[in-house]
DNA sequence: CAATAACCGAGACGGTACGTCGAGTCTTATA
DNA sequence: TATAAGACTCGACGTACCGTCTCGGTTATTG
């Protein structure tokens, strides 16, 4: 399923045994905090200060969880294992168009939609980073994905890969331009073209 | 034809009359610095005084041309005019591979590749001016395809619009992600889906 | 004569031609909270972010001024020029009490008596620095005592480098202990002990 | 006698009986640390934190033990009883110089040297606090001072504090400025000046 | 040919975010 | 029940970039 980013995160490693605890108050409010902001006022004003400020924490509290912006709201996006939406039943004419539509309409939530580009910039010159938020996301839809078609037991004329890279990319783009508008006729459309190759 | 991106571009509309002239030197430094950061050092660290800085110029003489880092930016890697590629024979089997190529080719372009995030997250809070790009970059190549598409007389079984909606989206995250690196491949495999689709 | 500290200090060394010139006003704002706070809130509590808010300026423009609190403090306490007491009429007896008189005075001011501790403090990794500011402020007293006693020709038991730093000694740690309570009887014992040792 | 600083001071006052007890190491490790810092880092660095880091202690466990820096340097470096240089035979003409210059050498202790004007700082907002520190430094030395002229029989011109103030003065500015350096000769200048004094 | 006006580089200006550090206080597990 | 350790809030640190401004000086067009 598609999960909704409502959980704290269990923030950085391991929690050593002394000493006072964290105040997961802390945590949970700097995880509200982030996303709050990166609705309201985009990735640009998303600022650590900022993010202190409304969460009513000091910005140390913040830099001793997470050591940059980018891998706090990282975390604040994409919260483990929340990513995959799931295959359903195994009929491609009658699933493709609902699991295209779960994707569009997970990468249209507002949080998702104002955190990836800025998380572009932000590993512009980290591509290793990049590679390891594409990993958490991506992944997971790619190999689901893989598992359908699998299920189905059809070998297309295009390699899987790249028919799924051509899917996600529609979806992607779409949801970054566009966000839920009109999602249901885009998965709709991106839905035919899929399906249109598989029966080939 | 997907152009180069060298020529300072014409700066502001308008040239007074009256007083100085603009040193032209000035905005050809500016532009090529511009372009330099973005590929060396990515959109972040292309700050205008970094760009003043290495055009050996001072920052408001930046300013006095462009009123904002997204602007400058925009100018540099959209100069008017260079982003349609061109449409070619009319034969779909034997066209749209290479018209697939040419499009990933020029998104794959470093400075493209480095603006494009950035813009969406300067432009995160201010639609039109996102749409403003998508006009001077995508309109262009919307055109050609329903252009060319017309020539061939087909009417495919998803609206054209989304499916260069698809097209593009696969090749605009291709290129995100990937840059130039196994463009041939994809491009094939793209042109190989939106040929299936029409043919269908 | 010891001179009051109400001018604004002419700031760094060569002033650039070229540029916008610095604001005097802010010279002066900086320079007065400078003292306001050294003597309402001692030298701990004269932060630049403190000095900057006072002054209703931001901290770079106190940054871009001097390069440390110490430098600043310096420069608005020891002024160049307003050190040196003036040796008066010629006549041992009568003439040493009021100048012991006036050097107490001097020290007590309460920009110098709240400066002192603190310049100590922040030089006492480079006694080179604290050298320098000794120059500025002991070196012009040491010269005014060497020629007063040059005009009354005496050769006294003890070194006369000596005697001065007996009597500016005295009325040094006088003045950081106590201020300017009971400067004159103290003048006049320091004085004593001077003529005593003059006389002997 | 001039007493070397090296016993950890018996801390806080009353010892509470019940609970944890105190781990006696803590306290030397303090103690030691404080002094080490001092002597090599100067006042300023000798930050709480840094005390208790290079102690292997955490700052609660200072805190616990000292109310503040000040508070924890003043003890470290006047342990009680230490202070008072002895009195000596009798004879001024003999014995003036090696007090004087047991007071220089004492001051000039690098410890000391370092606390002094930092407190001077600290407790610049809180004159009696500064006051409490003289009491435990200053007035063992000008109550053996007053013992020993008591014992000369002697009637000076001058007022016997003043005459002590003048004498620790100078040699409180020298140790300050130049510690242990040249310390024969200006103890025995300073000695002189006494001298001629109690013997006009 | 003089006045005018826009340009030029340089740098000061008030703001704000950065990420770090020290000051003290508190909360927890441990002895 | 007190200790020891570490999280907590707060605020200062010094730096960087933001976009604006003021300056002395230059270069063209206009009157």
């Amino acid at each position: 399923m598609v999960g909704a980013m409502t959980e704290p995160a269990p923030a950085f490693e391991e929690s050593p045994r002394v000493g006072r605890p964290r105040d997961p108050r802390v945590d949970v409010a700097i995880h509200r905090a982030t996303l709050e902001l990166l609705v309201e006022d985009g990735y640009q004003a998303t600022t650590i200060q900022a993010i202190a400020r409304r969460a009513g924490v000091s910005a140390p509290s913040v830099y001793r969880r997470w050591s940059s912006k980018a891998e706090l709201i990282e975390e604040a996006v994409f919260p483990s294992g929340l990513l995959a939406p799931e295959a359903l039943s195994g009929d491609v004419i009658t699933d493709l168009q609902p699991y295209c539509e779960q994707i569009l309409t997970y990468l249209s939530e507002p949080p998702i939609r104002a955190a990836i580009p800025g998380l572009l910039v932000e590993y512009q010159n980290d591509p290793e980073m990049w590679q390891r938020v594409v990993e958490r996301s991506v992944t997971p839809m790619r190999s689901s994905f893989r598992a359908y078609l699998a299920k189905t037991g059809r070998e297309p004329a295009v390699p899987i890969d790249a028919l799924f890279d051509v899917m996600l990319g529609a979806l992607f783009t779409r949801a970054l331009n566009d966000g839920a508008a009109g999602a249901k006729e885009f998965a709709r459309a991106v839905a035919k073209v899929i399906t249109v190759v598989l029966q080939q």
